[in-house]
DNA sequence: ATGGGCATGTCCGAAAACCGCTGATCCGGT
DNA sequence: ACCGGATCAGCGGTTTTCGGACATGCCCAT
C-alpha cells in the first residue's frame, strides 16, 4: 500500500543517441540515454508526447546541443531520490556550465567530507542526465572515472561545454 | 523510480469503531479500523471527503451495519496485492453472507492445498476489511484464530450475519 | 490427546556486499 | 631523485541477501 506520484514518458533524439524523458505533475523527473546504466522500467509508463513539461525539456535539450543554451529552466522533480541523493543532486545543479569539480570537493560542500564514495554512487544514480550535470564531476586527479551513459558521452559533453572552461579548474585527462 | 496509482482517503464511524477508507480511480482500495494491525500510512494521503467511490462505500457500509445489506456493489481496486494475495482476496469475495469457511478449504479452492499457511498470512493482509469478508474464515476446528481488527470485532461481525448462517457450516467456538 | 515436523508466500529486520573515491605506500623505469 | 601506475585500506549510503515469523492443518510418534 504505497503511494508515488503519477508519471508519463516520451522519447527524443540527440547527437549522442536516443533519449527517454519522464515527468510528473511537479516537473521533469527523468532523462536517460536509452542504453545507459540504471535505467528504470520506463516502458511500463504511459506515453504523453504532448505533455508541456516534456515538451519544454526537449526544446531546451536541443538548444543545449546546438550550443544555444548553457542552463535549464524546466521545473524538476527529484522526489524519487533518498534525502542524501537529493542533496547530492542539488549540489550538482550548482556547478556552472563549463566548470568541473571532484567527488571529494562535492563531499566537502555537503559537509560530509568522508562520504566521498557514497557521493560517487549517488552521482551515478542521477536520474536527470545532462540537466543535472553529473558529467562535470571528475576524479581528484582529473580523470574521467565513470559515467552511466559511457565515458565517451561524458567526454563529448565536456568538449561541448569546453568553450567556457576556466583556468584553475580540474581538466579531463584521459 | 516506482509508479503506483493516485489515491485519496476519508474517515467514517461505525458501531465497531472509527474507520478509514481509501480509493483510487479504479475503485475502493482500502477499508481499515483506525486501530487495527497492518495499517498503511494513510495519514500521508490527500483527503477527499466527497469522492464518489468513498461516498458509496460509506453508504453501503452503514446499510450493512443496519442489517439492510448483505453484499457490496462498490467497485474494488485490489492491485496493491501480489498475484497470490489477489487470488486469495478474490476467493474471499465468493463466500456468501452469513457463511463460514476455513483456511484449508480456501487453499484447496485455490488449487494450492499445501499453501494453507500462506493463505493465512494473505487473509491477514486483506486491505478491505468487512467488504472482503476475511472475518468469515475460521480454523479447521471452528476456532476464531485471528483478526487484524481484534477477535472481538470478528465475533461481532459473525453475530451480525448469524441470521443467515446455515447448518453444516463451521461455527465459531470460542 | 499431545507434541513435533513439515509445506508456502510475504514481509521485516539485520548483516553483508557494493560502489562513478582518495590518499598513502610501493614498484620499476627514466 | 622524480614520476606514472598498481595496490590497499577505509570512508558511508544504498541495495541485496538471508533468516525468521506469521490469523494453518495434516501426519506420525509418543
Amino acid at each position: 500500500m504505497k503511494f508515488t506520484p503519477d508519471i508519463r514518458q516520451t522519447r527524443t533524439d540527440s547527437p549522442l543517441g536516443a533519449i527517454v524523458l519522464a515527468a510528473t505533475d511537479e516537473g521533469l523527473a527523468g532523462l536517460w540515454f536509452d542504453d545507459q546504466k540504471h535505467l528504470p522500467a520506463w516502458q511500463e509508463w504511459p506515453e504523453h508526447d504532448d505533455d508541456p513539461t516534456l515538451q519544454q525539456a526537449i526544446t531546451e535539450l536541443h538548444q543545449y546541443f546546438e550550443g544555444a543554451r548553457s542552463g535549464f529552466d524546466v521545473a524538476l522533480d527529484l522526489r524519487a531520490g533518498t534525502p542524501f541523493q537529493q542533496s547530492v543532486w542539488r549540489a550538482l545543479l550548482r556547478i556552472p556550465f563549463g566548470v568541473c569539480t571532484t567527488y571529494g570537493t562535492l563531499g566537502v560542500a555537503l559537509d560530509k567530507p568522508l562520504a566521498v564514495r557514497a557521493v560517487g554512487t549517488a552521482v551515478g544514480r542521477n536520474p536527470l542526465g545532462i540537466i543535472v550535470p553529473c558529467h562535470r564531476v571528475l576524479g581528484a586527479d582529473g580523470s574521467l572515472t565513470g559515467y552511466a551513459g559511457g565515458l565517451g558521452r561524458k567526454a563529448a559533453l565536456l568538449t561541448l561545454e569546453s568553450g567556457a572552461r576556466r583556468a584553475g579548474q580540474p581538466e579531463p585527462t584521459a
